[in-house]
DNA sequence: CGTAGGCATGGAG
DNA sequence: ACTCCATGCCTAC
């Protein structure tokens, strides 16, 4: 069962409680509700926090609601949320557990749905059960808003709310495989070259060890590996060097988890010493201690310095542990980020790299992050800060590129969108089960996602259906009726044979397009005006770009420029139009800032004119300036970043947004973006990249001095609030431009044009 | 003064 | 509230 369970269960068992995604529900009784998965699509769960320190009145609702839906345990949540979790999620029964009344003073109480489908590696906890999946649909007035990253996040007032379970499968990352054993293969005649996290060997206390530092070593190395060493390699653990790691200390700091688990036990603080050999057989003699640390230990390999230039590995690589088996001999080993590129576990903080020209998100080479005497980048760059600002850049930095990782795969999407993408089967009706007046829908068959289509009427007052082919882009009329997978392309199209090529050019001309957005805005806006309760009644900086864009200048130039579009970037799908894939032949890379070329044109003008817009409205806060300048400036370069965000984040919407008549900044109409379902973590990079422009380059070239409130340097890293602000108060999220916004812009600058974003400043 | 060793600190989870 | 751990920092050499 641990191997089953690592993929799944163990997963939410562990402290991965953290990687989950949430969202939250108020409700009437049920105080606040949270909606998790684990990741991997394995295991999610209702929590029902219990907001009351002094009150358990939760926990007798959640039983009910409980055994009244049948799910199948029923538990309570520590504040840590782990000895909750870990122990409902053991539990077996569809009991409670525990001493609940005693336990829930303070905490949360939480239950899991079980569905029909079994996850992954779950089999044997699920099955049993036979309990049919349970999906939520939540009476409006339940929701609020609140990111629940990988799964649609945000929540609009006014919608429904599914949540169904199996449904996380369709779009999160395939669970990792629960093949320990090495060298096992798992197709005939290959072996998998896929890189997932696998569960820990056998050690003590291997159960606690954090997903982050799992071995994630494909069956191919495995493979190669046991190969060259001529045995079977069992993998231990592994960990992302940090720079202490690797700098020239030689202290290589073990988690405490796997050292105790995989290493020898020692009594003495200054321990013993240990060989570890390297892939090539090479024998290394480490000094294995730990420091006491706060009651506890810290464990270190000292004098690894030798091994870790021998190996060439740098901060954000990452060493691996191994096992030959049978024995004990240890084996070191390590991947390198450039190798790892694609597969990086999303829980793995990157050590950044500002200046690596990206075809990473999260790090690419790290040339200067290093471990040979000279200083780093990192450490010149703040060579003038006094030491607590360097300190706080530095964990900001990492907060940061934590956050990136983690937020490659969040979907910005908001509930109230998630349900129109919701296709259950029309012939499957819900069982409407009343809990407590809250109305649940249950289906017994999973939903699926759709595509997001646009309803329309015809002249002749008939409804149609306009879907955008995931190929060719073209714009298709679809009956009414129809639901469409997630994917579509022309060649599906069944309903029209004439149009059921993506060769056969567009039946809808351009307004018709563009009235159908319109209408689809408007209709949005309405509900979003309903919805909304404005928070202080100045516009936000979205929505001052937004307004800007509208009253700014159109983008039929660019749309020209996007005729012809490519799609050299492999990450984008054909007919992407983005700013990489409508790069001219010779323009990967840079573009100087004196390029007349389209892209850059628009860019700059764009960004001009917002920034000019924002010079008015700075004029127009003076006089608020002056009462409290801090708060806001805070406020106005938040938006300043925005803006700049925005303004990039334009230039990568595809084509089909960019209609002549809508527009095309306009992040409220959600009606017609295209959900991707696709992350594209390294697009932000290649977006800027590839227009070759910086935040500073733009704003130099916009000629607009830049104001009290444009402190480049000082541009916030707090993305989540900066994205929360995307999709609550847009009330549309975007997988891609989430990125884009997510304080990129700042890496990006200070990567490319460091110096003068402190000048701005 | 430079460096290494060892512990302390504080952010993050 | 608590642990973990990256790294700061003090002290001895």
């Amino acid at each position: 069962m641990d191997s089953g369970g690592i993929g799944c269960i163990n997963c939410v068992k562990s402290s991965e409680i953290h990687s989950m995604r949430s969202m939250q529900i108020h409700g009437d009784d049920i105080p606040n509700a949270t909606f998790m998965t684990n990741g991997t699509g394995a295991a999610q769960l209702m929590v029902v926090e219990n907001r009351k320190d002094d009150d358990n009145y939760g926990f007798e609702r959640l039983l009910h609601l409980a055994r009244t839906t049948g799910a199948s345990k029923i538990g309570q949540l520590s504040h840590s949320h782990q000895d909750g979790l870990n122990a409902a999620l053991s539990a077996t029964d569809n009991t409670c557990f525990g001493n609940l009344s005693q336990k829930l003073t303070g905490s949360s109480a939480f239950m899991r749905t079980d569905y029909r489908r079994p996850m992954h590696g779950a089999k044997e906890l699920y099955e049993p059960l036979n309990q049919p999946s349970l999906n939520f649909s939540l009476r409006p007035s339940l929701v609020t808003s609140k990111p629940m990253p990988h799964f649609p996040s945000g929540i609009v007032e006014g919608s429904q709310l599914n949540i169904r379970g199996p449904r996380a499968r369709d779009i999160l990352p395939k669970p990792p495989k629960p093949s320990p054993v090495l060298g096992t293969e798992t197709k005939k005649g290959t072996a998998s070259q896929t890189r997932v996290a696998r569960p820990p060997a056998e050690g003590r206390g291997r159960n606690q060890l954090l997903p982050r530092y799992w071995p994630k070593i494909t069956d191919q190395e495995l493979k190669q590996l046991s190969g060259d060493l001529k045995s079977t390699i069992v993998p231990l653990f592994e960990k992302v060097l940090s720079a202490s790691d690797a700098g020239r200390i030689g202290r290589l700091v073990l988690p405490k988890a796997c050292a105790e688990a995989y290493f020898p036990h020692i009594n003495q603080s200054e321990g013993i010493p240990i060989r570890i050999q390297d892939i090539k057989g090479k024998e290394w003699t480490f000094q294995f201690r730990f420091w006491p640390n706060n009651n506890s230990r810290m464990y270190v390999l000292e004098g690894v310095t030798p091994c870790i230039q021998n190996m060439q590995v740098q901060a954000g690589d990452t060493v691996t542990f191994s096992r030959i088996d049978p024995g004990d001999q240890l084996v070191i080993g390590c991947r390198k980020v450039t190798d790892n590129v694609d597969t990086q576990d999303p829980q793995t903080p990157a050590l950044p790299n500002d200046d690596s020209p990206g075809e990473s998100s999260f790090s690419g080479p790290t040339d200067n992050l290093l471990s040979n005497g000279a200083k780093t980048s990192d450490e010149s760059m703040q060579q003038n800060k006094p030491a607590s600002e360097k300190k706080k850049t530095r964990n900001m930095k990492n907060k940061r590129l934590l956050m990136h990782n983690e937020d490659a795969m969040e979907l910005r999407i908001t509930w109230e969108e998630a349900q129109d993408l919701l296709r259950p089967s029309p012939t499957v009706q819900p069982t409407i089960v009343m809990i407590e007046d809250h109305a649940f829908e249950e289906y017994d068959e999973p939903p699926v996602f759709g595509k997001r289509t646009i309803f329309t009427s015809q002249h002749s007052g008939e409804q149609e259906q306009l879907a955008q082919c995931d190929s060719c882009s073209k714009w298709r009329r679809l009956p009414v009726h129809v639901l469409l997978p997630a994917k579509w392309t022309c060649s599906e199209n069944i309903w029209d044979s004439n149009r059921s090529s993506c060769s056969v050019p567009e039946d809808i001309n351009s307004s018709d397009l563009s009235a159908a957005f319109r209408v689809c805005k408007e209709s949005k806006r309405r509900r979003g005006a309903d919805n909304k309760t404005s928070k202080d009644g100045e516009p936000s900086g979205l929505d001052a770009l937004a307004t800007a864009a509208v009253l700014g200048d159109n983008m039929d130039d660019l749309a020209e420029s996007l005729v012809g579009a490519t799609t050299k970037h492999p990450r984008h799908r054909p007919g992407c139009t983005c700013i990489v894939c409508i790069q001219p032949p010779s323009g990967k890379g840079k573009h100087e800032p004196t390029c007349e070329c389209n892209v850059c044109l628009t860019v700059k003008r764009r960004f001009k004119t917002l920034m000019l817009r924002k010079k008015q409205r700075q004029s127009e806060l003076a006089a608020e300036l002056v009462l409290g300048k801090d708060e806001t400036q805070v406020d106005l370069k938040s938006e300043d970043d925005d803006i700049a965000g925005r303004a990039l984040l334009q230039m990568n919407l595809p084509e089909s947004e960019k209609g002549k008549d809508t527009n095309p900044m306009d992040l409220d109409d959600g009606s017609k973006e295209q959900l991707d379902l696709n992350c594209h973590p390294d697009r932000e990079n290649e977006l800027v990249e590839a227009a070759g422009m910086s935040l500073a380059t733009l704003i130099k070239n916009a000629d607009i001095p830049s104001g009290a409130g444009l402190q480049k340097k000082e541009l916030p890293s707090s993305e989540p609030d900066l994205l929360s602000r995307t999709a609550s108060e847009s009330g549309e999220c975007i997988v891609d431009e989430g990125n884009i916004l997510s304080g990129d812009v700042e890496q990006k600058n200070k990567g490319e044009d460091g110096e003068s974003g402190t000048d701005l400043n």
